[in-house]
DNA sequence: CGCGGCATGACAGGTCCATGACAGGTCCGC
DNA sequence: GCGGACCTGTCATGGACCTGTCATGCCGCG
């Protein structure tokens, strides 16, 4: 999973891609709309957190040309407490929610599960294929009831397979949720590493992983 | 556990502040509206004593304004003998509790100690996992009945803990739960300082802090 | 049987965490 | 106020674990 933080104050950006980082999300920031507009083109995004007030414009302008151009992607508003206004605008500009500034960083990470729950077209918090039962918010998986250690990667690889049940998942496709710019110079082959890593975990669980070659990986039950 | 006292009698808000201190809270002090705004823009807090009369403005229209922002936080509000009125357009405002001026800094201790345990969903004062036996209003533990000499600190992050048992707590959440703005220049370090001693202390307990890297600490059963 | 994609063991570097030793401060009894 | 016990937090060191690269060998498909 993927998010774009929108958000000029450093510490703050920092603060949230911190917080989703360590839930398992790979974070880019950036500083003003020009970034912004960078970041959407050449990533696809599985949710925006847009600041309002930036230095070169409004984000409301952003999210309208983005739904202009008819991207869909699930946009969560960072809106000041006197911008009272501002929020009834933002949700008919097409945001899908909003946050009132200060806000606690458990908040805004629940309700960017929330958005990437919503937009997978699930309402049950948790994810369960097999054996295997994952719970987002507590960051646990769960084989059969006993808990599983994890690492953040694993975690994070396991989400993005547990997301698409059945659904053949590219390569390229996991590295953009796994990996974020920062950690730009991290090769392709990292993802098979963590595919092994992951089935070797996943052994007698009731689920496995499997290899459609030139394709990509698809999680499915069956031992 | 954070609190923010908002009381602009310097004397009063030292004794609040230290006689909560004692009971393990971590306490931030505003003087007037200005900067319990500050505060709360940038720290999330677990509970807000308020006083109504303040310098720059009445405490009701603080708490308005919180509430209008979607912060649920509870308060305490302070209230002089004289405005009885104000006590119901406290309640009504949002507060969740009052107390009459001039009080008993225990009352005080007791009521925000309620408010905390009602947040949590508890309705049992005391906490339990394996052996340990907690009781915040004693600020005794007690590991199968023996009482546990444990230090302000000690006791604090162990009431963190058990307070969300079975959940991860970030080190960043337990720093904000036990120092205040006040140990501004304490190292994030010292969380683990003091995971480690009360490990120590809780040896042979029947329960266990447990480290789940990259995300924080979580007490559980067993061991 | 040859090739490209994939699997996986081994390893190095880094990050995060644990913990002992120490110094300053606080509290208390005298 | 004085001394000592204890609480507090820093630092430094060592260790555990996570992470990604590399190299090697496997597998499947032509």
């Amino acid at each position: 999973m993927r998010v774009l933080v929108v958000e000029d104050a450093a510490d703050v950006a920092e603060a949230v891609a911190a917080a989703l980082g360590r839930a398992g999300y790979a974070c880019d920031i950036a500083g003003d709309l020009a970034a912004a507009r960078d970041h959407v083109g050449v990533q696809g995004y599985d949710v925006v957190v847009l600041d309002i007030n930036l230095p070169d414009g409004d984000g409301r302008d952003f999210l309208r040309s983005l739904r202009r151009g008819g991207n869909r992607v699930p946009v969560l508003m960072l809106t000041a407490r006197i911008e009272v206004s501002a929020r009834v605008d933002a949700l008919d500009d097409g945001a899908d929610d909003y946050l009132v500034k200060p806000f606690d960083l458990r908040e805004l990470e629940a309700r960017v599960r929330a958005l990437t729950r919503r937009e997978a077209g699930r309402v049950e918090a948790r994810l369960r294929l097999g054996a295997i039962d994952y719970d987002p918010s507590a960051q646990v998986v769960r084989v059969g009831g006993k808990p599983l250690p994890l690492t953040r990667r694993e975690m994070a690889l396991l989400s993005l397979l547990m997301g698409h049940p059945g659904h053949i998942l590219s390569k390229e496709r996991l590295f953009d949720g796994l990996f974020s710019f920062a950690d730009s110079e991290v090769g392709v082959n990292a993802v098979e590493l963590y595919i092994a890593r992951l089935r070797k975990k996943l052994a007698g669980s009731g689920a496995v992983i499997e290899t459609h070659r030139g394709l990509g990986y698809r999680i499915a039950e069956g031992g």
